[in-house]
DNA sequence: CGGCCCTAATTT
DNA sequence: AAATTAGGGCCG
């Protein structure tokens, strides 16, 4: 299966020459509706829409499956600019000191199945400010839920990414990296009755709950942030979430 | 306990 | 820039 979608993804690529990198996400459940302006980015582990603005992802999304969870290369996690992003973009220097964790939208133990993956989610194409006792606390348990969900139902797709409530959001370091005031998460499953999905809004303060605790249904995430997320899905997949059906 | 989310300082 | 070392807290 896995070869099969670096094939499709091969094929998209040279089919795209000459066109705009946007251009090769089709068929990928877990990619939300982006428009021409955004300046989407893809790696081996994720693909994502870097705002050049706020110097973090709108989005990022990828697939989860259960051979990746059972990854088992490890690496020491070392951040860095993404070469395949221009200027402007944001470094270490914006992060150290400002008392704000760098954190994974696509988490690093997630690519724990291939070393370049691993090498391209510390990139700060995939990095956002977040409250340390949020990123540890409760992010963390929805990460770890979803890895879960991925071993426990083959594969899941994710799609994650930063809420700004402000016009005039806090920033941090020389480069002005925008702190989101919140985080969304959205999964979406395959069962043999189509698909299911949750999703997930936690305040970027200090939130320790469980997943359960942060819960919400798809469709309203898309109304917060105005976007139209997993858009091959149909409408009832994203209007509810029953959460019997995330006990992982 | 190990694994995971990190930090900072130091060395090469 | 990369690697190493040392440290903190929480969860399963």
């Amino acid at each position: 299966m896995k070869i099969l979608w670096i094939f499709c993804l091969l094929l998209a690529t040279c089919a795209s020459v000459g066109t705009q990198r946007a251009a090769s996400t089709a068929g990928q459940v877990e990619i939300p509706a982006y428009d021409a302006s955004e300046d989407i980015v893809r790696h081996l582990g994720y693909t994502a829409s870097y705002n050049h603005t706020t110097l973090c992802p709108d989005w990022v999304a990828w697939e989860l499956t259960a051979d990746e969870v059972a990854g088992t290369y490890e690496q020491g996690r070392q951040f860095s600019r993404d070469p395949d992003v221009d200027f402007p973009k944001a470094s270490r220097e914006d992060y150290s000191n400002s008392g704000w964790d760098k954190g994974h939208m696509a988490p690093h133990a997630d690519m724990k199945w291939s070393r370049q993956a691993m090498t391209e989610s510390d990139y700060f194409t995939n990095i956002c400010p977040q409250n340390k006792e949020m990123n540890a606390g409760a992010w963390r348990k929805i990460e770890e839920m979803t890895r879960r969900v991925a071993k426990h139902c083959g594969a899941v797709y994710v799609v994650c990414g930063p809420v700004y409530d402000s016009d005039e959001p806090r920033h941090i370091g020389p480069a002005c990296v925008h702190v989101p005031d919140r985080f969304f998460k959205a999964l979406a499953v395959s069962t043999s009755d189509g698909y299911r999905t949750v999703a997930f809004l936690v305040g970027n303060d200090y939130q320790v709950g469980t997943p359960r605790s942060y819960a919400v249904t798809v469709d309203s995430v898309e109304t917060v942030i105005g976007r139209n997320l997993f858009p091959s899905l149909p409408e009832e997949a994203e209007a509810v979430y029953n959460w019997n059906d995330w006990k992982y």
